[in-house]
DNA sequence: AATATATTTTAGTCAAGACTAAATATTTTG
DNA sequence: CAAAATATTTAGTCTTGACTAAAATATATT
C-alpha cells in the first residue's frame, strides 16, 4: 500500500478528490482544466491509475472518475500537508492568506510525514488552515463540518463564530475591531428580507451586517 | 538567464559543485556514484548542460566537467537553499543535525526566492548552517573561510571558536559542559606530538584534547 | 612499448507523462 | 428525433532522464 506516488499523480488525486466532495464523479474536461493539461492526458492518466495495483481510481469510459479508499487515502494526505503547511508558513513567516498557496502547493508533494508531524506538533494540530478550511486528521479522516454561514441562522439563533472566509486584510481587520473573530458568541436579532441585512447582537453590541459578509462568516450553531 | 531548471539538473550542478570546490575537475565517475546514476546517464547529461542555451558547464571529452560562471550561480542558489533549511529545520522545528539533510535535500528544489528571504531574515541571515558549513550570500558568492581547525594551531597561538563540525550529541555535549561552543576564546599551551594531543587553556581552565576532537573544532585565529 | 585494466563515451531502449489529430460517444437543441 | 455541438477516448508522437551493452579511449603495469 505504501506506493510512492508522483507529483502528478498526487495532484490528480487532490483534484479528483475536491471535485467529488459533492457525491458527483469528476468528468474529463473537468479535471484538465483543473490541471492544466489536455483531456486527452488526463484520460491517460485515469486509465493508468484505475488499473494500478491496488486501484486509485473507479473509472468507466464516459463515466468520469471518483477516488478508490486507496486513493482517497492518498488524496487526503497530500490535503493534509497542504493546509497544515499553510497554516505554518502563516504562523512562522508571516505570509498573508493570498501568498501561502503557491508555496504550499509545491511544498505539500516532498514533506516527509515526520515533518508534517512536527508542523502540526508546532501548531497544537489545528482544525483549520488559515482559508478555514478543514484540514484531515493525522489517520486521514475529513472531519465532519460543523459549521454554516452565518447568512443562514435565523432571528433568535444562536451561534459561536468558527472561521471567517475572507482574505482582504481590510474585511479581516474591520470584522476583528467589530469583536467578530473566531470563539465570539454572537445572536442574530432581526433579518431583513428585501436586502439580507443581519442585525447581529453580541454582548451588548449590535451590528447590522450585508449578505457579502455574513456568508463568510461561519458559526457553530448553539 | 532564467530557465527553470530541473530538480535533476539542480542535483547534478550542486554535486559538481562541490567536486570542483578543490579546483580540480569532476569526473563522470564521480558524478555518477554521488548521484546514484551510472556513468553512462551522466555523460549524456553534462553533454547536454554543456551545450545549453547559456552553457551550465564547461566539458570536453575524458576531461571532467567544470562549471560556468552561469553553473555555478545556479548551483550557489540550491546549496544556498540546502543550508539555510537545515539552519531553518533545526532551529524551529527542532530536529538534530543527522535528521535534518535529507529533508533539506527534497525541499531545496521547491521554495521560492520569497521563502529563501523570509527564512534567512528569520534567522537574522546566519553565516552557517548547523553543521557549520558556510551559507552562500543572497547574491550568490561563497563567502571566505577564515577558520581552521583547531588541530592545526601551535603552541602560543590563541583563537576563537567558529563552530564544530560533528553530529554526535554525546560528544557535543561533552564539548559543551567544558565551555567549548562557537564564541569562546582559547589558546592553545602544548603539543604532543607523538599522539597529537592539544593542551588548550580557556580562562583558568585547561583540557587536553585528542585529534579526533581538535580536528572538528574550526577556530578562528586571533 | 605492449598489454591489461579502468574509465568514459556511444548507441540504442525504456517509462512517464505530456501533446495533437482524428475517431467516437453523449448531450443539447431545433 | 435527428443534427449539431460538446465531451471523451484512441492512437501515435515527443521530451526527459534514466538504463544496458558495446566500443573507444586513458591509464597503469610489467
Amino acid at each position: 500500500m505504501e506506493q510512492t506516488l508522483t507529483n502528478s499523480i498526487q495532484d490528480y488525486l487532490k483534484n479528483i478528490y475536491e471535485l467529488t466532495e459533492n457525491g458527483e464523479s469528476a468528468s474529463t474536461n473537468a479535471l484538465a482544466s483543473r490541471l492544466n493539461v489536455k483531456p486527452a492526458s488526463v484520460t491517460g492518466m485515469v486509465q493508468k491509475l484505475a488499473s494500478a495495483k491496488p486501484a486509485l481510481v473507479e473509472y468507466q469510459k464516459h463515466q468520469g472518475v471518483t477516488l478508490t479508499d486507496d486513493g482517497k487515502k492518498a488524496a487526503l494526505e497530500v490535503i493534509r500537508h497542504h493546509r497544515l503547511l499553510e497554516a505554518w508558513l502563516v504562523q512562522t513567516l508571516g505570509y498573508t492568506w493570498d501568498e501561502v498557496h503557491a508555496e504550499a502547493e509545491k511544498l505539500e508533494h516532498v514533506i516527509s510525514e515526520d515533518f508534517e508531524r512536527r508542523i502540526a506538533a508546532a501548531m497544537g494540530h489545528p482544525l483549520r488552515d488559515p482559508h478555514g478550511e478543514l484540514i484531515p486528521t493525522a489517520d486521514l479522516q475529513m472531519p465532519l463540518d460543523d459549521s454554516t454561514p452565518l447568512s443562514s441562522l435565523r432571528p433568535g439563533q444562536f451561534g459561536k463564530i468558527e472561521y471567517v472566509k475572507a482574505s482582504e486584510a481590510e474585511l479581516l481587520r474591520y470584522l476583528e475591531n467589530l469583536g467578530l473573530i473566531p470563539g465570539a458568541d454572537i445572536e442574530v436579532k432581526d433579518h431583513s428580507p428585501f436586502d439580507h441585512n443581519l442585525t447581529i447582537k453580541m454582548g451588548r453590541k449590535s451590528v447590522v451586517l450585508g449578505l457579502n459578509i455574513t456568508s463568510k462568516i461561519y458559526v457553530k450553531e448553539s
